[in-house]
DNA sequence: CGTATATCAGATAGACTGACATTC
DNA sequence: CGAATGTCAGTCAATCTGATATAC
């Protein structure tokens, strides 16, 4: 098994910290900082592919949410801040502003009063399916130098790590 | 290759994805995706010890950027907000809390008179010292249920893609 | 002089909480 | 009536930018 490699920007860290706390295991300070450190650096790149849609990555996940949601690509608040893992009074704020910009539109909700259901506009809908088309082959670029072997087993123990923090549902 | 698993919450997004939008090829996408989302459901984790403690995950990270450089556990600003990926002027702002807390203090730099550097208190010392032990058993609380093999597989493939997503330095 | 090092003021985006109105 | 669904107002922590002062 070839599990020889170069060593990383938290290599350095983990480093210092035997150093200055040898009774520290600092083994998995070393995994989850790897994991911090890579999901704030891909933010940074996938960022300007919905700057050039002049979206920010908040405004691109609700477009997203109801985009693949399909058609008539409406949902409640309820279901999207859910979703997104935002409050309610966050969901608000953002939807008004897709809103002000002519990207989703608000529509009653015959089922239940209590809500109004926000629907993507034509503009949105083109809008999402051009970016994502871009964000996708962004993401491409970014993981086109690792070997699809790693990929894979990136991915895996990735899905399996995810599902011993995922809140227990139902 | 044991590589079967259970479905996660991004499998149930790419799925929607394939169902609307055959002509775009997921994979990239749930790869990092799974990292957005473990990275998002860790810092949550994170951030309870760190309150316990009375600190933000960012002072968290200066005072223990200043710890792991070791005695006097002194630095400048250029090198603080270098190793936390933030502006000088966001640097500023949190040195500011800190020392107004009583964690940190500056003194003069003789080797440069342009920078006050930044040094732990004992007060700060301490408290970074309790934090980041409790902060360690946290970590090792948190991914307690992953086996050690998949840890390993998990941690190589992080940092081959942690190096492809370094910017060149050297 | 030109560069590097920080600070500061002002602005911004994103988020949360708690109170409230409405509907189920 | 109690629970659920949103909205709104107010607040907050974190960030950035651009102007500025100082020192190398």
């Amino acid at each position: 098994m070839a599990t020889e490699r170069a060593r990383d920007a938290v290599d350095a860290i983990l480093e210092q910290w035997r150093q200055e706390r040898p009774d520290l295991d600092v083994s998995a300070m070393g995994t989850i900082g790897r994991i911090n450190r890579c999901a704030a650096l891909l933010r940074r790149k996938l960022d300007e592919t919905f700057a050039t849609f002049d979206l920010t990555s908040c405004e691109f996940d609700v477009l997203a949410t109801l985009r693949r949601s399909g058609a008539p690509y409406c949902l409640a608040p309820t279901a999207l801040f859910s979703a997104l893992m935002i409050t309610s009074g966050t969901m608000t704020q953002r939807i008004k502003g897709l809103e002000t910009r002519g990207l989703v539109r608000r529509v009653s909700n015959d089922e239940d009063a209590r809500s109004n259901l926000v629907q993507l506009s034509h503009t949105g809908l083109a809008l999402i399916d051009r970016a994502v088309t871009a964000h996708v082959e962004n993401e491409h670029r970014i993981l086109a130098s690792i070997k699809a072997a790693d990929l894979a087993a990136l991915d895996l123990r990735l899905s399996r790590l995810l599902l011993s923090l995922e809140p227990a549902a139902e």
